[in-house]
DNA sequence: GACTCTATTTTTAGAAC
DNA sequence: AGTTCTAAAAATAGAGT
């Protein structure tokens, strides 16, 4: 048993600051859906965020690809839908690094393709809206993990703050280096291009249910 | 500050058991690179196993349908390349519910198609050996969560253990009860009668680095 | 909805098996 | 290689903002 049976107060018990209301501190709970709308709305933006880093760190400290994909909400067995196939319900959250695509490419190469880097890639298949969080997801993320990136990424911050940005993708490629970064280099300036497009795309086009096709995997040399 | 200074110890201070060391405990550690090859292995080891832990809480809590896919090895930059392209160096980790692939075709659906199952998603490019592995981190997942398993997750397990099965998705979905598991029940049905063909092809085939073509994700009904 | 605070529960680094 | 043990580090449930 992991938590034992008592622990006496050190005096001044908890201390709970003046205007603060006393915590009861982590409960333990069951692994099991939780029924109330709100608060698995709350778990779910937590444990997402919790998820994120922890494959971050993974990705750092093993310098494993990793990626993560998580749709908030369950297709309905009887959702409306939209040429034959069920409709999407819910947002799209994902991360990755270099990138969801760049990882998620390593499952269908086909012979003689070049990776092709598609992010944001909820961005595709989202409303704006949706686009918009996953953004500052990434923002958080970033912000959260900023202080222990390691020397790489630090770098790549820098040289996005040094150009006025804010999201690791926008840096700057050549400030980087080419030599120092070979691969993640030009990842980022393909990114950067993908990115850009995409964001103009979004800007013109109608934010529900655009259809997605594959694309970008191709020739791209 | 989370751990404070001190406690006093309880009397036999630590109660190390007699043939055991006292351990210094969780360190702190930088997030950054694990450069020591064993270390690194050891911690790729237990964080796989406590992410993939996670998504399957995050999954049983909100209804999210999660997908991870860990690589354990970087490509090099000067990797021998097999068809223009890096080999792949290390192997594939994957998890998800109802199945990687069920997540993952979220990315990519095209007009009319039906969902592909075809688990275990890392099977189809990693050697033999990588799927045994795989199959043994599915089979510790279940055993790890199967004192938690929501009701459906429970009822799975028992219908499996009932035809002297041992992993989920080798239940009898037809002991379920279609109407209980409305989705989930057919994806089972499916991902079963995947995985036998895969697993077959596995026994016939060369173990090694057999070229992967999408399939699955066509005309299917 | 996004974010803070605190008390607890969980995870896991280190080391040995 | 996969476990186990311990104690410290992290994540997070609940409640409030």
């Amino acid at each position: 048993m992991r938590g034992s049976s008592k622990q006496q107060q050190p005096l001044a018990m908890t201390m709970v600051k003046p205007g603060k209301k006393a915590s009861k501190g982590r409960q333990k709970i069951k692994i099991r859906r939780i029924e109330d709308k709100a608060k698995r709305q709350v778990t779910l933006w937590k444990r997402k965020g919790g998820t994120f880093k922890k494959c971050s760190e993974l990705q750092l400290l093993c310098g494993s690809h990793v990626a993560v994909t998580i749709f908030s909400k369950k297709e309905e067995p009887l959702a409306p839908t939209i040429g034959g196939r069920p409709s999407r319900g819910g947002n799209v959250f994902a991360m990755g690094m270099p990138s969801v695509d760049h990882v998620l490419c390593r499952f269908a190469p086909l012979p003689g393709d070049e990776v092709g880097l598609l992010l944001p890639a909820g961005a595709k298949r989202a409303t704006m809206e949706a686009t918009a969080r996953e953004v500052k997801e990434t923002e958080a993320l970033v912000k959260a993990e900023k202080d222990r990136m390691s020397a790489v990424g630090e770098k790549v911050l820098q040289a996005a703050e040094a150009a006025g940005k804010w999201y690791w993708w926008e840096a700057d490629v050549e400030a980087l280096g080419e030599a120092e970064l070979p691969e993640f280099t030009r990842a980022l300036q393909r990114v950067r291009e993908i990115a850009q497009r995409e964001a103009d795309k979004l800007r013109t086009s109608a934010p529900a249910a655009a259809p997605w096709r594959p694309q970008g995997v191709g020739q791209s040399h």
